[in-house]
Formats: structure tokens, sequence, C-alpha cells
DNA sequence: CTGTATCCGCCGCGATACTG
DNA sequence: CAGTATCGCGGCGGATACAG
């Protein structure tokens, strides 16, 4: 991997980056999450806030604002009154979860050892 | 999954939660990718700097350190002057880039479908 | 029930300067 | 070269009130 060879395009603004600036929002992964593990792709608004225990109404909304914009999720209003309004993984969103899985799957797996090391402080010997 | 079962354990301060803080923090993922795909698990201090532009000292060595304190990284002091330090990826770690790496390949193949979802103004309709 | 509109405190993170 | 210390701002995100 010689330097100047865009192989380092990763850190510039380009599609990689952008994911993982996605999800450095606070509650990104933990709704794709969500959506998928527990309601199987698709759920109700209300449904989705009540399944995440100290989201605020307005970080559900706005995440979901940009999960929409980047095409992971599909906002379906049933135009109703009262409102209700599902929202579901498109394809995309669907594949996107995949690796969000594996995290949450690699952490639990490995929770004894991150507890263990977690706690000493940031130990710099000598 | 019924409903109060400690299916959901990983909303509160448990170790998937706690992991995935750590990749909300700015640089956290990138610094892994880069040490795994550029430098193959180790490198020094300062070429780890000089990959990854736009990061500035402070974030690099906050990043490590985090990255230390979880059992992901190791630290290696030459005890030589000038200084010279490399940092390596542990076992643990090593496991950890996998998901990532996964995420950055799917970001890389659907760069197309990103970014033209990406640009609309949060459309709206209605 | 599903949003939207403000107000605002906290802190992530960059800039800069200094040390061994 | 590797690392620490300070300062300061921008913005994330929580609380609250209001709307259709």
């Amino acid at each position: 991997m010689q330097p100047g060879s865009n192989e380092d395009e990763w850190l510039e603004d380009c599609a990689p980056r952008r994911v993982l600036e996605l999800f450095s929002t606070k509650w990104t992964s933990m709704v794709l999450h969500c959506l998928q593990a527990r309601h199987g792709g698709e759920a109700r608004s209300g449904v989705l806030e009540r399944s995440l225990p100290g989201i605020s109404r307005k970080m559900l909304i706005q995440t979901l604002r940009e999960l929409e914009a980047s095409g992971l999720v599909e906002r379906e209003d049933h135009d109703t009154v009262p409102p209700a309004v599902d929202y579901r993984l498109t394809p995309l969103g669907t594949l996107m979860v995949e690796p969000i899985e594996l995290v949450y799957a690699w952490a639990r797996e490995n929770a004894p050892a991150l507890d263990a090391l977690r706690t000493r402080p940031t130990s710099r010997r000598r």
C-alpha cells in the first residue's frame, strides 16, 4: 500500500467516512439494531420509542430522518387520525445491520474481557 | 423475544452499549482500521499520526488510551531517546476490527446508492 | 400519537504552547 | 519523537412546551 495511492480514500469525504460519521451520532446503531432484532425490520414510531429507554423523541425522529436520508430506512405515513407512521428497513438498511449485529455479538461474547480491562485507570506504568 | 426478557440488556450499561459508545468518539474506528489495514496491526505513534490526516495529536493519544483501557490495543514503550512507542492490536482488538472492515467494505460497495440518496433534503412529502 | 420549536448546558475536539 | 496542559467554541442532545 504505497503512499499516494488512493487506498486511503476512506479518510476523506467518502462513503466509508460518512457512514462512520453516521454511526458517531448517539442512537443510530441502536435504532437500527432495535428495528431489526426486536421488530423484524419494521415498527411504529411509538413502539420504537418505547423500545429505546432513555431516548428523547427529538433524537428518535432526528435519527430516523438521517437514516431515511441515507436510504437505510423508509417512512410510511398511513394518513390516519390519530397519526400512525411505520418505519422499515430498506434492503440497503438490512444489509447495513449485519455488521452491527456482528459488533453486538462480539461485544456480548467478550463482555468479561471488556469488563475486566475497563475499570483499571488507564495504567501508565513506570 | 418477549417483553421483559433480558434480551434488551443492550440498552443499559452493558458491554455492547459501551462498545458502541467507544465507537461514538470521532476517531476510534478509523484508528483501528488504519492500524489493521495499513500497518498490519502494529505501528509507531508518529506513523499512525501521519496515516490519519486531520487527526490532532491530542485525539490520537486520547483514542489510543481508551482503546488500551478497553484491552483492544497494547502499548509498547522502547525506553529509548528519542522516545519510540509502538501500538499493536491485541487478539481481542484484532477480532474487533473484523466487523469494522465489514462496514468499510459495505460502505465502499454501496457508495453510489449512499451518495445518491444523501443529498436530497430529507424530503417530507405532502 | 406523531411530530415541531426553543432554549441551553455539557463536553468533544481542535488549536496552541510547553516538557522530557 | 512522544506526550501533557489549557483554552475555547460548536454542536450534540436533553428538557420542556406546543401543534395537528
